[in-house]
RNA sequence: GGACAAGUGGGUGAGCGGCUGAAACCACAUCCCUGCUAAGGAUGCGUACGGGUAACUGUACCGAGGGUUCGAACCCCUCCUUGUCCA
């Protein structure tokens, strides 16, 4: 949620910034006013209720003292009739504020480039040559088919399009990569966890995901639990209204799970293959940290996921997201697009985000700062979704008869 | 699945429906005293939101949500969690 007091404070840049994002001016202008209704409404009900404090502390004495309480109990119930409309008020004004307040993404930092959508995204640098092929390599499901290692009409026979299967040497690299990769940023300082699939409402509200974006969501029929698009959502969550010590941070953090997207917004697109899948695996970074180290944090997730590429021996790129190809809750994203010969272009890996305090106020993480409580940054990455890793591998390391070489660091978690 | 019990501040743990935002102890912080290895004393010590330049002050919070009452940590209801016993 971004910062109401920051908003009285500095009108003027906080819409600026907003409407970077897209956001309506009269949205910020209606947040702006709904919020001084609400403090009005506030102190209304504050001193109702504090005249009525004092009549019943003094309701107290008189009947110790054997006095007459019947004019006070008539003045007392009056009152008490304002008081449930000023309650009534608030909590009108209270609900109207939020419903405002929870829809508007955080603001982009100031050095993130204007722009419309991925075209505007601006590239930082490349790592790694793509290898020239003497032959025309060929795409990912061509080469998983053959080599037997994914099944895709079987996923979709056991559950719904968007669904696959991996079999053998598919399935043991998708575990291999997984423990490589949680190993990796062990040895980066990166703590790991291991966190439910299911997360209730408050959880997805903390980073973000919800209210606006439900219809993306698998949702347990009859309950209020939701299954995770990402481990961000758990992982963050768990200091969820709590302050943390300043001793702790920063708190490095990485997580295995499965994610699940409805994909709602993704209908027709990359439909072949796993680019696109409804449940996949990935291994998460998230980071919580003081706000003058967020920064430094942020550098040192990108630089975890770039160099697993590297170790992997997988050409990428780092881009900066433009403000339209944002999220939600970033301020400022890096991503990193690996190379794909098959379709011979850079394709999203892994995605880095500092929210700043944007989901630290939503989910009311704090830490002492000496004497005072203040929001921590938190930050979330992708240290590699680990289909698209597959994807990669088969892709980069194909031979022309269509059989794929396995990279040298994966091979001690393959037993070779 | 059934029966019972409990959920209070960083921890342990008191708390008659009003004088309890909450005793006491521990931990912690600052200060004082002491020169000898550890102890004594003083004070302070929750969170959120609001008002005030500030000292300070208002409201809310004793698992969560409702209810009774002029007034609830304390009474009633529902839920959640934990513990013990039974299956």
């Amino acid at each position: 949620m971004i910062d109401l007091k920051l908003l009285q404070k500095d009108f003027q840049g906080v819409s600026t910034k907003l409407m970077r994002k897209g956001v309506d001016a009269l949205l910020i202008e209606n947040l702006k006013n709904k919020n001084e209704e609400l403090k009005l409404a506030k102190v209304e009900f504050e001193t109702l209720q504090a005249a009525q404090n004092a009549m019943s502390k003094e309701f107290g004495i008189y009947k110790k003292e054997g006095k007459d309480i019947s004019e006070l109990k008539a003045k007392v119930d009056a009152n008490k009739v304002k008081i449930a409309d000023a309650i009534e008020i608030q909590r009108i004004k209270q609900e109207e504020l939020e419903n405002i307040a929870m829809a508007i993404p955080n603001m982009p930092d100031d050095n993130v480039p204007d722009g419309a959508d991925e075209n505007d995204n601006i590239e930082i640098k490349k790592v790694l040559t793509p290898r020239e092929f003497a032959f025309t390599p060929k795409e990912h499901w061509e080469l998983a088919e053959q080599n037997g290692w994914i099944d895709f009409e079987r996923g979709v026979k056991l559950a719904t399009s968007r669904f696959s299967v991996s079999f053998g040497m598919g399935a043991r690299l998708e575990r291999a990569l997984i423990n490589f990769m949680l190993d990796f940023n062990r040895s980066r300082g990166f703590n790991e966890v291991s966190v439910p699939a299911l997360v209730n409402r408050a959880a997805l509200e903390g980073t973000g995901q919800l209210p606006k974006f439900e219809d993306d969501l698998y949702k347990i029929d009859g309950q209020e639990l939701f299954l995770i698009p990402t481990a961000e959502v758990p992982v963050t969550n768990l200091y969820q209204d709590e302050i943390l010590e300043e001793s702790q941070l920063p708190m490095k953090m990485t997580a295995y799970t499965s994610c699940f997207r409805k994909e709602a917004g993704a209908a027709g697109r990359d439909t072949r293959g796993m680019i696109r899948q409804h449940q996949f695996h990935k291994v998460e970074l998230v980071s919580l940290t003081k706000p003058e180290e967020s920064d430094k944090v942020f550098d040192e997730m990108v630089a975890c996921a770039s160099d697993l590429l590297s170790a992997l021996e997988l050409p990428h790129r780092l881009v900066t997201l433009c403000t339209g190809d944002l999220g939600f809750g970033a301020a400022y994203t890096v991503d990193l697009e690996v190379w794909l010969p098959g379709q011979a272009t850079y394709r999203e890996i892994s995605s880095v985000s500092n929210t700043r305090d944007f989901q630290a106020r939503r989910a009311k993480i704090r830490y002492k700062d000496g004497k005072k409580n203040t929001m921590v940054h938190t930050l979330n990455g992708s240290s590699l979704a680990v289909g698209r890793t597959l994807v990669a591998i088969m892709e980069n390391f194909q031979n022309e008869d269509g059989s794929i070489d396995i990279p040298e660091v994966l091979k001690p978690y393959l037993g070779m």
